[in-house]
DNA sequence: CTCCGGTTCTGACACTCCGTCAGATGGGTG
DNA sequence: CACCCATCTGACGGAGTGTCAGAACCGGAG
């Protein structure tokens, strides 16, 4: 799996790469244009310049080459999962939830058309969208979980409160506020109001210091 | 625009709204079978047992059906955005905030198929799926942000901390969350924990109580 | 330089879906 | 029963889908 094939399986060479490239670029341009609903794989091979013939010598249709633009995602995302992952007790730490909050949007930002589409498929039950959402959502529930966890141990965080689930939705704020701010903005909530909230709301829910 | 209308604006009669009616289960039925990305006019056109010519009398095209599906999700919801408007301060609003979630996320889970495109194409931002996206949303956060302005007028939340930004982090987490249910019961959170703690984080970041 | 063999690309096609019309259908009313 | 108007649909031109067989391309080998 680690060679990127067309779709007759066969292994393709340097030429080919780069069409592939240009194909999964056009793509992505689209869907942040035209949104999920409205890219055509003949509107892919208009754009690049090339018969739709070559369009489907590497992708099965739209969601495939929407799919293999999703799985670049975690390796980008990666850089931004090791924030999450040093200790964020203290005032110290909540510098640092602010720096990861920043950054996650930041992310959000400029890989939000592919994000959706993700999260879309996913959520509709999509077996191959759903594992690339675990490997991408892996990292940030198990650095977030071993917070609650650790804050859990030395009792900061009342056992009745689910480890995961805690997790689960500041990954949840994160992932849908980013969408929100545009809204946010014309109600007169700037980005930066919105990262120190999400941060503060994060550093205390995760280590269960006050809200300060 | 209170009368229902074909596409071509004319007023329909009672036969006609019935047609409106399957043609709107029908979509509803493909979205939740096959997702959003793969529902055509013309699979709706035959679930329905009419010709395609029937289905453009009422719609435009498919995303056009499930605008007139988003459209009933506010008037469907009001009964849950009350439950956010008592008071949840004191141990019993815990109890408040734990209906509150538990019923919004039933909410979630009936309407999922349609609630995920309306989110999706306010995100791609399609104006009129944004103005259905405000006015579902608004009374969930007009009550949210009032619970936390009040708990900062009697010092509970420190003046840093944005009301909008917190009501969207907490929205963001009742809207996301039921997207995950499947993987935290599969990792052993069940539905009960979920609620117990969304419903926890709901009511210590709006009211300001400790995490107890 | 030219020819060769494998790789990559595409024209052409059959098929499905889109979206529109003019006209057929049907059920309510006098 | 006959009419009328709301509603439905057959039929069509156009666009997108997906598949081939063969054309174009490119990097050696001679």
């Amino acid at each position: 799996m680690s060679d990127t094939t067309a779709t007759d399986g066969r292994v393709i060479g340097e030429r080919a790469l780069q069409t592939r490239r240009r194909i999964l670029d056009a793509t992505a341009a689209l869907l942040r244009e035209q949104g999920a609903l409205d890219v055509k794989a003949m509107d892919v091979a208009r754009e690049v310049g090339t018969s739709p013939a070559t369009f489907y010598q590497y992708f099965a249709d739209v969601e495939d080459a929407i799919f293999a633009l999703a799985l670049e995602l975690p390796e980008k995302v990666a850089p931004i999962q090791t924030q999450f992952e040093s200790d964020w007790s203290g005032p110290a730490g909540l510098d640092l939830a602010r720096q990861a909050v920043s950054d996650y949007t930041d992310f959000w930002d400029e890989n939000a058309a592919v994000l959706r589409v993700l999260l879309l498929r996913a959520d509709e039950r999509d077996e191959r969208f759903r594992q690339v959402r675990r490997d991408y959502n892996a990292p940030f529930m198990t650095a977030m979980v071993a917070k609650v966890r650790s804050a859990q141990d030395v009792g900061r965080i009342a056992g009745a409160i689910d480890a995961e689930a805690t997790a689960g939705a500041m990954l949840a704020a994160l992932d849908r506020l980013p969408n929100y701010r545009e809204g946010f903005e014309k109600r007169g909530t700037s980005r930066e109001a919105m990262i120190e909230t999400v941060a503060r709301l994060l550093h205390s829910s995760l280590t269960g210091e006050p809200l300060s």
